[in-house]
DNA sequence: CATGAATGAGCTTTCATTCAT
DNA sequence: GATGAATGAAAGCTCATTCAT
């Protein structure tokens, strides 16, 4: 009858210690299977098995399959940004290709664990009609980066930013999907990229 | 994804004009919906209906429904071939970054009829068992690449060549995340970008 | 991603004839368990199995329950103002109280077939956001009563025409409800009613 | 519908007014869903919510979700029958329109309060295997104006009194649905009817 | 007693695929 | 060959009810 408009919102805070764990579960599980199987595997009944959850629990937290993304996809997000902006700092007392050379490692540090799913999210990312606090986040970490580019050189600094993103997506998605691969070699590979975008190459 | 290995191959050519028309019918209903609607729409009974054909003629000739994706992954790969080995042949007479503008450009040519698709064709192309003749076409984009690389400054020059398509790829869709771009926009952006990364910025 | 709206309107037409045998199964198998079950056991796994469908095909003609709901009032709504409109070309040539006499005759006629569908019916009918061929339908049977009434009289016949209906559906499912009933019995009764409600007792 | 037979009893006598207070808040919840959303919305966890009670506390005092209904119903009638009941005892010193009048008005300002709540709890009546107290109401309530019936006129009284209860649901559930309605307005049109109905009309 | 987390049967609906016409 | 009706496994999600805390 009214029909309740289904938000991608997750349903109700957990207040128990016992609720926390049910949640918790059901992300992991999703993490995993998306890693995995990917975004067609990505079922509801599969997550609930994996979490040793049944269908009702995650429902009660989750109103909708795409809202268990949108919180994977949150809390990635608030991830990353914690690791870059540790970094953000102490840019003003160190060259540019140092700060970069450090956000690409946070960057990578943060993608090792879980390589595969990074490419799964960044594909079902776009699909999702994304909340508040995400896009937030996007926000700040293109902000952020924008803030350390030079403005004198770099005509438009959010392109620039948004660009420096995309690139170390690309490359590191094409590594991941090469195989397998080590910071100390990736790392070097995207700086230069990085670099000459920036025009900073010595 | 763990399925009961199926062809993906068409399951016959089509000998009749009037069966290659279904087909064409079929891929570009495919492609149209796989640009909107992105892989969650992907299916089989709305692309006979967009394309204007019965189910039962959708399935004279593709076995599956990954087998229209391999298909339309196929095509694709061959028209960017041929954008790309057309350049090839003057890498020889003319700078490095030249060719890599061409390339680019080439690329971005490519793209620029259906933006949207590359990106869930990149993400499907992931989970698809590749059959031979694309899994060659990329081996030959790689290896056409690899080839106008200086084998002197470039230790591992397949690698080098992957992480080209990866920052072109990366870029390309995450300006078409971001909105629509024009090519004399973006191309430059690139470019900047591979040159750094092969380091022949000046 | 898009979210087709989901309508009440059946899903498509049936071409064949099989197609519309499927169809009638559905709404007899539908009817009975309504009549049977009323509305909670209303449900489109049971519906498919009596039917002797599956509920695939089931879904082909009907987009939601709902949907089959609609289509059940719609048919019978078309199969009472049959009943009616037969009825009232007369109505100039007689006196009222004959044609009100046979109104409520065709009305048992109609209701004797199913009596406990009815009462479903009209609880339903009212949560169904009523589509136009029945509405137009509802409208037509009030018009068509409000028309044999003395406008001398009546001060305002649609209402006097709408609390017909109520009077006569109102006995119907009291005396469905208190067992069953026989036409003999019950028109005389209600006719008594609509007479004094109208002034025309003599 | 057909289920395994659970008394449908309140399962226990609140003692303490807390209690008291919280089998009241369910029902009053109960109340407004069944109003607004009809049978399908009746769900226990949204009356627990809505009550503001927990949904544990709701099974201690009812033991499934007909038991709410049912007592909702019982409630109901206790409140009709002592409406009706006050009128009854002067039915011998007035004419009998002017005690079906009474009558009439006192069920109308009996739905007043609430006048969805009446046709979802109509339809959910048949349903349930209705408990001995809220039976004994209605038969009370049919005996009573059952009574002040002359039984030299009406040869049925019992008869002649259900169909009387059948016309005013009718016509108030018919008023309902097409709107709302002033008792000044309804009460009369109901009259005539029953009085016709009844051979009273003068 | 109250709470609310958890359960899971069961409901609605989709969609890849087959097969009679 | 083409059609589209039919299928049914499987996915998404709800909700009555229980039970540990």
């Amino acid at each position: 009858m009214t029909k309740t408009v289904t938000s991608i919102e997750p349903r109700k805070l957990p207040r128990q210690r016992r609720a926390a764990a049910t949640v918790d579960a059901v992300l992991e599980a999703s993490a995993r299977i998306l890693e995995r199987e990917g975004l067609p595997g990505f079922n509801t009944n599969e997550i609930a098995r994996l979490a040793g959850v049944s269908i009702g629990s995650l429902y009660q937290y989750f109103p909708t399959k795409e809202a268990i993304l949108a919180e994977i996809v949150r809390r990635k997000r608030i991830r990353l940004w914690e690791g870059l902006s540790a970094e953000l700092p102490h840019a003003d007392s160190q060259p540019l290709t140092v700060t970069i050379r450090r956000l690409v490692e946070a960057t990578l540090d943060h993608q090792a664990d879980n390589p595969g799913l990074a490419r799964a999210l960044d594909y079902a990312y776009a699909a999702l009609p994304l909340q508040g606090e995400t896009e937030d986040l996007n926000a700040k970490i293109i902000q952020g980066i924008a803030g350390i580019l030079p403005d004198d050189v770099i005509p438009d600094r959010i392109t620039a930013a948004r660009d420096i993103v995309a690139i170390v997506r690309g490359m590191v998605d094409g590594a991941t999907l090469a195989g397998s691969w080590r910071k100390q070699d990736l790392a070097p590979r995207i700086c230069r990229a990085l670099e000459g975008y920036l025009g900073v190459c010595e």
